[in-house]
DNA sequence: TTTTATAATTTAATAGTTTTTACAATTTGA
DNA sequence: TCAAATTGTAAAAACTATTAAATTATAAAA
């Protein structure tokens, strides 16, 4: 049934969007849903659904719909955020590090954070939601007794490239970097997603203005054109 | 010689990371730079970067490259953020909206913080970086006396319709959405970015998995295969 | 129970968009 | 002056999204 055929980073990208509507519905207790009505609230196409969902093997029933529960574990396997919760750690406990560790959203999605590390004496031994901020001294005997599967790097911008090399050599596979230098390694199995906020406020920045110059002009014209003035973006 | 054909969202979307490699160019006081080397640097294809810089106009001399300092100014001027600096509130100054607060880079990217926004009797007054958080109560008098151009939202879930629909009835055309749910409002000139941290983190989970999968199959047929491991995304 | 109209998926084909290739044209620097 | 370097851009290739036809399920009516 699961088609063998590659499926393009496009799809996986939409695939966390898919699953948080998903939970929603759930949680409203509604049992089925058809592409047309998830389209209308997602915001996409019904056929972009179809086609997305059906990457992985027909999740839907013709005439009924996709159950919704079902769907939702689907996508979850695929994830691999289901019988196979993924932990992580944090290193960096300021401002962003903190308000990370505080993001209840990520155990809902499958995500356990299993520690928090840093080097200011004054953070370590705090404890939030239950893990304690222990010393980077530590990280070494940590990843040794514990399953580590991300770390999640919320360092200053010059400490970047030492903590992720130390954190290389430890064998954690996945990097999750939010300082402003773009993480680049040279072990092919280690897998960086580098996120830059920055980088979403530019194009919200871009779009505004754009949008701006948009109305003057149509001010002058008066034609009316269709706008799509909502995005999401990964991160 | 600015072209007049529409520009792609995923170029657009590309400028904010060009932006930020010319920004380390600069400080390196490195002058001129390739297409070739600057695809080496940011690890996409030159062909690429002439494709993308062309949508705005020949920014480039044949033989020589591009001249940093100008190739800067000239997205910075796309990007809206060169003779017209953006002016932001962020609404909520939990973890996120401190952290975010806190965040330098904005403002070398063109974006200004000029107030914080909470109802937590305890924070207000509190400075972050020159900024005093303000209550709620006070922001319809505040939008009303400064420019502010776009509101950050990191209020909890449950208050975000009611958030974002203040805001828009403030004239406030850019909105920055790190609420848990996608936010749309039925007015045609509100731009939206909505932000999920967690799509991120499942869509790093998923690399992750399948890597290892691959690794594993690797083992036992002993080829080798291109991997790409790291990858960017919008904030 | 059977029939029929409707709803909805699956999937192949088409259309559209984005990226890469390839090369003419231009500039540099010896 | 000439070889090397490099852009700009048209065309090809690759990728992504939409359309539409075939198929299957549901639910209401006979």
């Amino acid at each position: 049934m699961a088609n063998s055929k590659k499926i393009s980073i496009a799809v996986i990208r939409r695939l966390p969007r898919y699953y948080r509507y998903l939970a929603d519905l759930l949680r409203m207790d509604i049992t089925r849903i058809s592409s047309k009505e998830l389209s209308q609230r997602m915001g996409i196409t019904a056929s972009q659904i179809r086609q997305d969902l059906n990457c992985f093997g027909g999740f839907g029933q013709q005439g009924y719909g996709y159950n919704v529960e079902v769907l939702y574990k689907e996508i979850g396997k695929i994830l691999g955020v289901v019988n196979n919760r993924f932990h992580f750690i944090i290193i960096g406990a300021g401002n962003m590090g903190q308000a990370l560790a505080n993001y209840e959203n990520f155990e809902k999605r499958g995500f356990q954070l299993v520690g928090i590390f840093d080097i200011n004496p004054q953070l370590i031994g705090k404890k939030i939601r239950n893990v304690e901020i222990m010393h980077m001294d530590q990280l070494d005997e940590f990843v040794k007794n514990n399953k580590v599967d991300i770390a999640v790097l919320t360092v200053p911008y010059k400490n970047i490239p030492e903590v992720a090399e130390k954190v290389a050599s430890l064998g954690i596979k996945g990097l999750w970097n939010f300082s402003a230098m773009d993480l680049k390694l040279p072990y092919d199995d280690i897998i960086i997603e580098n996120v830059h906020l920055s980088d979403s406020l530019m194009v919200l920045g871009y779009r505004l203005k754009e949008s701006q110059k948009k109305k003057k002009k149509k001010e002058g014209t008066n034609d009316s054109g269709n706008t799509n003035n909502e995005s999401n973006t990964n991160n």
